[in-house]
This record gives C-alpha cells, sequence and structure tokens, in this order.
DNA sequence: TTGAAAGCGCTAACAT
DNA sequence: ATGTTAGCGCTTTCAA
C-alpha cells in the first residue's frame, strides 16, 4: 500500500531511506552503521556520533522487516484472547503492550471469539508472522493447535495451566492468598459456617483452591463441615445443583464460598428461587471476577486476579523462556489476587454485628447500603 | 526467540520451512511455488496442483517477514488509540481486526494513555513496522506526529476530520441522522420545546450537528427558540455555564439537546443542584455515548455511532487511498449512528401523555411506549 | 508456461 | 576497530 512501488529500475523517487543512506551521510560503512545501531561496544566513539548524527539528521528508521529476516527475530509476540469487548480482556492487552513495548515487542492479538475457525485462523496468523511467543489467555483452545505452535518451537504461557512441555509454561495464580483474603472477608464480618463449592476435582486449579479453603478456615480457627462442601463443576448448572443439595441440609451455613463466578452465581439463583435473600439470609462469594459477576443481583461478591501481573507475568515468562533462562530451574511467575467486595456478602443472620439485616456500610465503591 | 540461531553452517536441524523445500517436494522451481502463492493465472493447473499438495503435506506458511521485504507490503495497519480500557475502544478494535483479518492484514495497536510521549512512541512503532496507513482514531495527536506519518507517504484517516491531504481522508459521521434520531425521539415523547447547547462553532462537527438539529426541528414543525439555543464549548464547564444561563430563563423548554455527552452531563449537574429532576422536569439528551453517560445520574439517554461502521469505514478509507482509488473522486465513508434510550428523557412535565411523571415504560432498550 | 537469478534492507562471518 | 560480502526467504524480472 504505502507508496506505489514502480518496477524496478527507476529507483523510484520516493523509496525509504536505508542503511546505506546512513553510511554515506555519515562515511562510514554500511557495517559500521548496523554495528552502532545495534550497541555493538567495539565501535569507535566518534564514529558511533557521526552515525547517530546522520540517523537523526535523516531521520531514518531501520527497516524492521529486514531486520527480521536476517536475525530471525520478529519482536513479535502473540496474545491469544476469547474477546476483546469481555472487559477481562482491554485491562490485559493494556499491562501487556505496556510491558511488551517498554522491550522493543510489538503484540499480535488473536480474538477466538469463540469461533474453532477464528482461534486456528489467529494461531495461523501467529506462526505466519513469525510470532517469538504466544501468551494463550483464554481456555478451550484446542489441542492440535497448540501442537502446531509447538511443533514450531514456539514459546507459549498459559494461564493457569497448559499442556506440558520445554517451552511451555503455566502462570501461577495465587489462589491460597486469593481464597483467604475472601475467607478472612467473611470472617470479619462474623461467619463462622462456611461452606463451599469446589470445581471439578481433576483440575488442578480446582484442587488448589479448594486446598487454599480448607487451611483458610484453618487460620481462622473454624474446623471445616463436611456436609458444608460440595464438588461443582464450575458451570453454572454445577452451581444449582450442589445449592439444592445444600439447602436440603438441616442446618444451613450462613456464608458459602465458590470455586468460581459461574458456581456462585447458579448457586445464587437457586438461593433466590427458594426464597432466600443474599446477603441477608446467606453470603456468598466467587472467584474470578468475571464480567457478568457485576451484573447479578445482588451484585457478586469475588475474588480477582490482576490484570496486570497476568500481563507481565505473561511477558516476563515467554521472554525467560526463549532467552533459555540459563540460571538454574525456571522461574515461577506468580499472579496476584485482590478482594472485590460487592453486595452478595454481609453480616450473618443472627450475628450482634448486624444492624439489623444487610450488608454493613463500608468505605469507598465496596458495597454500602443503608439499612 | 523463536529458536536459538546456531552460527550459520550447520542449517540448524529445525529450521524454518521455506519455499525451497516446498519447490524441493513438489518438483517445481521456486518461482512457480511462488507464482502458485500468489494465484498468478498462468501456472498450470497441474503444477499449481502439485505445488498446493507439496503446501499441505508439509504443512508450509510463507514467511510474512521475506514477503514484506520484497514487495514493500506488511499488510499491517496501525490503529491509534487513546486507551483501550475505555469501552468505546475495545468495540471498534474487534470491528476493525474482523475486517482487517478477513482482507489478510493485521493491526498494530498503539495506545497513547493520554501521554505525549506514548503517542509519539506509538507512531514511531508504526513507521518503524512500515504499517500501510494508520487509522487515527482519538483526538489531539500532535501536528508534528501526523506530519512524521504524512511525509513518509503513510495513509491516513480520522474520525469526523483531520488536516488534509493527499492520502488523508476523514471519516463523516453521520451527524443529521443522529441529531433527528434524538429530536424525534422527544418529539414522539411530546416534547415541543426544544433547547439545544452546541460545540464550539468553529469546529466543523459541531457545526454540522447544530444544522442538523435546525433542520430536524423544522421536520416536526417546531419553530426553534433561539433563546434556548447556546453555545457551549464540549466541555462539561460549558454545559453547566449554558445550563446556568439557560435556567435563568423566564420560560424553559421541557428537553434540552446537547452537541455532546460532556455537556449534556455538565448540564445535568446543573439541573441537579438546582433541584430539577431529570427527565420528570426536563428531559436531556447527549451525543456520543461516551462510557460515563451509563454511570450518571439518571443514565443519560444519547447517540451514539456505529463502532462497527467506524471500523469497517477506516479500513475500506485507507485501502482505498492505497490503493490510490483509480475511480474519480474519492468515496465518502459514512458512520450511522443509533440512539440510546436511557432515562434521561421522559414524557414532557405537563403532557397528557404522562402517566405520572418520569420516564415511560420501555421494552429493550429502544424507545417505544404504550401511550 | 517455467526456471534462473537478481535483489529487498539488513546482520554477522570473515578478512583486514 | 572497520569494511566486504554472503545470505535471510521471498518476488519478479528476464530469458528460454
Amino acid at each position: 500500500m504505502a507508496i506505489k512501488k514502480r518496477p524496478r529500475q527507476p529507483k523510484s523517487e520516493n523509496r525509504r531511506l536505508d542503511i546505506r543512506d546512513v553510511a554515506k551521510h555519515a562515511k562510514v560503512s554500511i557495517a559500521t552503521v548496523s554495528r552502532t545501531i545495534n550497541r555493538v561496544p567495539t565501535v569507535d566513539k566518534e564514529l558511533a556520533d557521526r552515525v547517530w548524527l546522520a540517523i537523526s539528521e535523516l531521520n531514518y528508521f531501520p527497516n524492521t522487516q529486514a531486520r527480521a529476516l536476517v536475525s530471525g527475530r520478529t519482536r513479535l509476540l502473540g496474545l491469544l484472547i476469547s474477546e476483546i469487548t469481555n472487559p477481562f480482556f482491554p485491562e490485559l492487552i493494556r499491562g501487556f503492550e505496556d510491558i511488551a513495548v517498554e522491550n522493543g515487542y510489538e503484540i499480535l492479538i488473536g480474538s477466538t471469539n469463540y469461533h474453532p475457525e477464528r482461534m486456528s485462523l489467529a494461531v495461523r496468523r501467529m506462526i505466519e508472522r513469525n510470532v517469538e511467543g504466544v501468551a494463550v489467555m483464554t481456555f478451550g483452545v484446542e489441542q492440535p493447535l497448540l501442537e502446531e505452535l509447538a511443533s514450531r518451537h514456539v514459546p507459549m504461557v498459559f494461564v493457569d495451566s497448559g499442556p506440558p512441555g520445554d517451552l511451555v509454561r503455566p502462570l501461577l495464580v495465587d489462589y491460597r492468598k486469593g481464597i483467604q483474603q475472601g475467607v478472612q472477608h467473611l470472617a470479619v464480618l462474623g461467619h463462622r459456617k462456611l461452606g463451599y463449592i469446589s470445581g471439578p476435582s481433576q483440575q488442578r486449579s480446582s484442587q488448589l483452591r479448594t486446598a487454599a479453603f480448607l487451611e483458610s478456615l484453618e487460620q481462622i480457627g473454624v474446623t471445616p463441615n463436611p456436609e458444608w462442601i460440595f464438588e461443582g463443576d464450575h458451570t453454572l448448572e454445577g452451581g444449582m445443583r450442589c445449592m439444592e443439595q445444600l439447602l436440603a441440609l438441616p442446618e444451613l451455613p450462613t456464608a458459602i464460598m465458590c470455586s468460581n463466578d459461574m458456581t456462585a452465581i447458579g448457586g445464587l439463583r437457586v438461593l433466590t428461587r427458594a426464597g432466600l435473600r443474599v446477603p441477608e439470609d446467606i453470603s456468598l462469594i466467587g472467584f474470578d471476577d468475571i464480567h457478568l459477576a457485576e451484573f447479578v443481583n445482588p451484585p457478586l461478591t469475588t475474588v480477582r486476579m490482576s490484570r496486570n501481573d497476568l500481563a507481565r507475568s505473561a511477558f516476563g515468562a515467554l521472554r525467560a523462556i526463549a532467552e533459555q533462562e540459563q540460571g538454574g530451574h525456571p522461574r515461577e511467575w506468580k499472579v496476584t489476587t485482590s478482594l472485590v467486595v460487592r453486595q452478595s456478602t454481609g453480616y450473618p443472620r443472627d450475628s450482634a454485628l448486624a444492624p439489623a439485616a444487610g450488608t454493613p456500610s463500608t468505605k469507598k465503591k465496596k458495597s454500602s447500603k443503608k439499612v
């Protein structure tokens, strides 16, 4: 597009400046220009100065394509996401763009829009453009696509976990801390009877969450009641099913933590249908902070992971893989969590703390309700 | 990164497949492979078949860098935005990604984050990567940067308008239609006394809006009352100032349209402080549908432009410039608008239509009411 | 219609 | 420390 390229001959008038122009202008060889630009330390100070001067006088920018072609390094990273209009992603992209650009990388965004075709197109685009690594920030990417990348030795990072491999790293979300934040929030409100709906027990990340829950209970000096612990499957339906079983119990907990938001939202639905009020009768807390969490009624208190951490960890991990991380065992890339207090948590029903019923007022945009 | 490149000799084991591998496999010359891939029509059908077969058997992807280097076409487009976490942009990006990818382009996103430095970094990145065009989707990009692009013959499109030039196109937002939608919405509710707060009269886009307002009034058979028409400046403060003046008038309009949302939000603030209720006492309607519009109290009814239109127009315009748009005068790229009915508009105070006062119930998010 | 070969702008080996 | 030069993988001329 840029400019109509005439055949080859007439050295078109507005051709881009190239390294030879700079060399000529600075009266050095093109090799010296290249070395200067790449900060090879052996270049004579004076020559280097001449080169830099020429560069700025001519306003020369090196041609990335040519550099990439010869060096094999594109300084391009792929970011595979599900849908950019899902508010989780813009924040993530922002962090990723920031750190990538700081380090001289560009990012190629591939949205799958939940379509298998778009997904494979995205992977294809990344391979064609020779990305130096891919951050897979969405679930459900088909195995063959990942193999395609792996077979071409493209480093990958996954949120949470992915197929293991030499060039593959999981990002470690700090579930322990996240769950702890949730449990302590409930403890502070005065809850001692806590229930839990887990994710599928085969999934590593949900095992971690369950373990963290139990551990957090211990920290607040509460003995878990096995009756109140259910195994869900991280779906809305799973959450509903578990909540129904729970409601059949003779004694109910005053608060329930769920292994993810979808589970909590399913649970919420059942609670509401059963005529129980959240949080007046029972408090509910999720995990993930998906978009929907803010829009259910009442808005869900939940634990979210830092998009910025995620972005920086993904970048760092990709870079470390690529540069072979000479020193010792692979580093772990942690992602921190934070509690997002909305309106699905409040004092327990019979608590002395409760002004009457409902959520206590808190500062800022945290849950707040005049009773 | 991708893979540790050993010096040059040992033809590293896991080098990428290249066109020669395909040529060998298909028993043709690399020229034929190239022609086949580029769908040059003169290739013999049978040879072409062999080539395609080889390509798919080897799972070959052409190297974009090499192609770009020799052809001078990167198939890369720059998208200059202010901030990706502003919800205006993800939608825009989505549309842009869709159409770009459909056409074999990639997009390079540059966020300015309202920092002059980031802005020039973004422009620099685009030039370095040799983008074939830039869609400038944010205001306030500094002139020198645009000149930098122009001097390198990079085609540009601007939302609404930008510095004119041979390789520059404005996108034309259909203000007339947008304003009309707003005015008719008010007319349907029963408003006949309409006020207007314009933008700065030097700015072309606000002239267009004002003209459209007057025209729309005529269409609904209302004679404009010059007393109720104020010139704002598209800022919050301007909106407040105008609204204060308006409130000093002996007779007030029942509804006010503003040239943009910030103006309306400023106006809303003054109205609220003056103890007037919106929309019970006075209806208010903005233009743009900025993020904030949804979160003010009451949420602002406004006119928004289609992000998808914007994206597609930007892409189309860029492409047309680049391909020199052989046929006649440059095409116009229109962007449509739509009315977003929220809660700042309702029946006029003394309307027989009003059930009591306040907003009529609406179905969906569109205006529509049973009278 | 096909193939051989000349570059695209740059980096890095090699020579000096 | 600097210059010369051979490619990187491809497209496109040119000759056959």
